[in-house]
DNA sequence: GCCAATT
DNA sequence: AATTGGCAACGCCCA
DNA sequence: TGGGCG
């Protein structure tokens, strides 16, 4: 019983009938003890048996009962010599399967059998010849795109069937021990082995890419891979760490700061870390693994020299002490590597890789996550073979964060009688988020969520909460306790659709001055009974009134049936104008076009009033008030959006509704509205100036 | 959508 | 493990 | 001062 006692061999819980496990410890029988026997005795060796083993007569076999894999160095760019061929890497576990007499086993890295977590793909397995083959298990996600969360999920959830095992090498071939072969001629036998026992869509062939590997590696990031594998074509197969296969991943390690470590009974166990965002060193969870005895040797001793009394982290999230939690002054930089964000924006998966010495923790911000490679390198070759759409309805992921429901209808129609689904507005967020993000970024940001859709129950939230994922800024502002909202990412737009945050609700202070207006928005409120045309004429006449004053402004849809003409302003280094002045002189302008024009125009309200007139709405412009965000989306029929326009669009016969979250990523792409809104800042002292010369000189 | 309390 | 319930804004204007 | 508004 060598198996069992070193450890390696368990029998399987009795998940079967009984009937089965007896037939599980024959084969665990037969693959130590008896067959070394029998080889000893020189006995012959069947190849391949057609009836079932039993315990009294066994086939044997030369196929080892496993094989410690080959494992990857790894590299900051592909290799680029000749010889090196390319894979895809995954991101699930990788396995070994074994088959031998229709009997499959799937073993980890380390020699563990994990077959009765994935019967679906065991019994996939078990109509292949005899064979030990390499290879990883692994959900996809919508994309095609390997997928660990979902993984993760499947497995706890006992769903299976939706894993598909990758094969990329084969090491055994009935007797014949394949190792010494070349890589490529490996493959062919494997693809060979495969596609002679019928191609299962479980059991998938690793296709590789002989083309260069810096093409290679940005075609994996562009499609949200977590990275290649670079592997020598003429190599053999090596078990452990090696220089012939060699991985590069499309993003590296990322820098973070100790804020503690935790311990069990006195055993160090992980590390906790955080990042700065803005005023707070906010956590963004635990790291670990990647200690190694070395490793912890020295690292060890540098945590002892920085130990505090109390939690370095703040805000929100921050965790909870306890007598197994050891403070640190944040002091320390780790790099790590993690494969991604949990739904707060924790890291996931996070290993250490080592200490930055040089590096101060002051400068250790938190930093963009995912970022695929935005480089157009066009090729076909590698676009080609990236399996298709497997996976819906679980979770799915954009920019690094999991979009949990991504089926879920946000709005019933987008004007073309298709909902919107939670995964279509993440998406929208992804296309137009490096548009946005400008006008957003810096600025507290309230958003309406409708986590159950328009017609659900809505809300609109302000301040962060408990759950609220890190890749959103924290910002506390005068006069509230509560930290605020602030999105200064793209990926912070993700977690946004995530939680079913629909509209974007900035401040109109310049950016990281919650107390200095950075623009003015006059907001054109038709009352009922208005036509388009007439709001169009407003806006016109806003714009001639503000360029008058020395203004430049920019128009752009609401989403609904009225029009923003907007005003960036320039902050003087000296005297910053307040927002009582700046909203008097958004008033001031208002009152007067008001009063030149009492039959179209009213700075009020009270909706008694409105019919037929249209209310400027002046209130836009004030510290905490806020104006929906150019190109946020809408929580209203037809998933409209604001939409940023030329002056040359502003015409009678523009049609705001034609502006959704499907159809403004293309219109986007194509337009040069709001081009040049930076060189449009202006201060507003001058301005108001000349507003006052120009009443009185009128009076 | 998420968390904390509950069965 | 699954279910349930609570929670997610607030300042300005003027009748 | 509370209701309506965004
Ligand atoms: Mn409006
Ligand atoms: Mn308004």
């Amino acid at each position: 019983m060598d198996a069992i006692a070193s450890g390696k061999g368990r029998k399987p819980k009795p998940f079967m009938l009984s009937e089965a496990v007896v037939e599980a410890d024959a084969v665990w029988d037969s693959s130590q003890g008896l067959a070394a026997e029998e080889r000893k005795a020189g006995r012959n060796i069947k190849p391949k048996a057609s009836k079932q083993p039993t315990a009294g007569e066994r086939p044997s076999s030369a196929m080892p009962d496993f094989i410690a894999p080959q494992l990857c160095e790894t590299l900051d760019r592909p290799p680029s010599g000749k010889g090196w061929i390319h894979e895809i890497k995954f991101d699930g576990y990788r396995i070994q399967m074994r088959v031998e007499n229709s009997e499959v086993t799937l073993k980890t890295r380390k020699g563990l059998d994990w077959t009765k977590k994935w019967p679906a793909i065991a019994s996939a397995a078990s109509s292949l010849p005899d064979c030990i083959i390499d290879g990883e298990i692994c959900a996809l996600d919508e994309n095609g795109a390997p997928d660990f969360a979902a993984l993760q999920a499947a497995l706890s959830e006992g769903k299976t069937d939706a894993l598909v095992y990758f094969a990329f090498d084969l090491l055994f071939a009935g007797d014949e021990d394949l190792r010494e072969l070349e890589l490529t001629e490996r493959k062919d036998k494997l693809a060979t082995l495969l596609s002679d026992a019928g191609d299962d869509p479980l059991l998938r062939f690793v296709e590789h890419f002989e083309t260069g590997g810096d093409a290679v590696l940005k075609s994996a990031c562009r499609l949200s891979l977590e990275g290649i594998v670079s592997k020598q074509g003429k190599a053999p197969y090596r078990s452990g760490r090696s220089q012939t296969w060699a991985k590069s991943k499309c993003r590296t390690g990322h820098e973070v700061v100790i804020g503690a470590y935790a311990k069990t009974n006195g055993r160090f166990r992980s590390l906790l870390v955080g990042v700065n965002r803005g005023n707070h060193f906010v956590y963004v969870g635990r790291v670990g693994t990647g200690y190694g005895a070395k490793v912890l040797e020295t690292l060890l001793p540098k945590l002892k020299k920085v130990e505090a009394s109390k939690s370095p982290f703040t805000g929100i999230g921050a965790p909870e002490g306890s007598t197994d939690i050891v403070w640190l002054k944040p002091e320390l930089v780790a790099e790590i590597e993690f494969a991604g964000w949990t739904a707060d924006g924790q890291v996931r998966q996070a290993a250490f890789e080592g200490l930055r010495e040089e590096k101060p923790a002051g400068e250790v911000e938190a930093e963009t996550p995912a970022s695929p490679v935005e480089n157009e390198v066009p090729d076909p070759e590698t676009a080609k073979p990236a399996p298709k759409r497997l996976r819906k309805g679980t979770k799915v992921d954009v920019m690094g964060v999991m979009i949990s429901n991504p089926d879920k209808p946000l709005w019933p129609d987008a004007g073309d009688n298709q909902p919107v689904t939670k995964l279509d507005l993440a998406h929208y967020h992804e296309a137009v988020g490096a548009w946005l993000i400008d006008h957003i970024k810096g600025r507290p940001c309230s958003i309406i969520r409708t986590p159950d859709g328009i017609g659900g129950e809505q809300f609109f939230q302000r301040h962060a909460m408990p759950g609220t994922s890190n890749l959103l800024e924290l910002v506390t502002v005068f006069g509230d306790k509560k930290p605020y909202l602030q999105i200064d990412r793209v990926e912070g737009l993700a977690a946004i659709a995530q939680i079913g945050g629909v509209e974007l609700h900035p401040w109109n202070c310049e950016p990281n001055q919650p107390e200095v207006p950075g623009r003015l928005v006059f907001d054109l409120d038709p009352g009922p009974d208005v036509g388009f045309s007439t709001v169009v004429e407003a806006a016109r006449e806003i714009r001639d009134r503000l360029e008058d004053l020395g203004l430049v402004s920019f128009c752009k849809t609401t989403g609904g049936k009225g029009l923003h003409v907007v005003t960036p302003l320039a902050v003087p280094k000296g005297k910053k104008i307040s927002w009582d002045e700046a909203k008097g002189f958004a008033h001031d302008v208002c009152e007067q076009m008001a009063l030149d024009n009492p039959e179209r125009f009213l700075i009020k309200m009270a909706k008694n009033q409105r019919k037929g007139r249209i209310f400027l709405d002046y209130l836009r412009n004030d510290r905490m008030a806020t104006a929906v965000a150019p190109l946020s989306p809408r929580a209203r029929p037809g998933a409209t959006v604001s939409m940023p326009l030329t002056w040359t669009q502003v015409r009678a016969d523009l049609d705001p509704k034609r502006f959704t979250v499907r159809t403004v990523p293309d219109l986007l792409k194509k337009t040069a509205a709001w081009q040049d809104y930076c060189d449009g800042q202006r201060p507003l002292a001058q301005a108001i100036k000349r507003l006052e010369k120009l009443t009185k000189a009128v009076a």
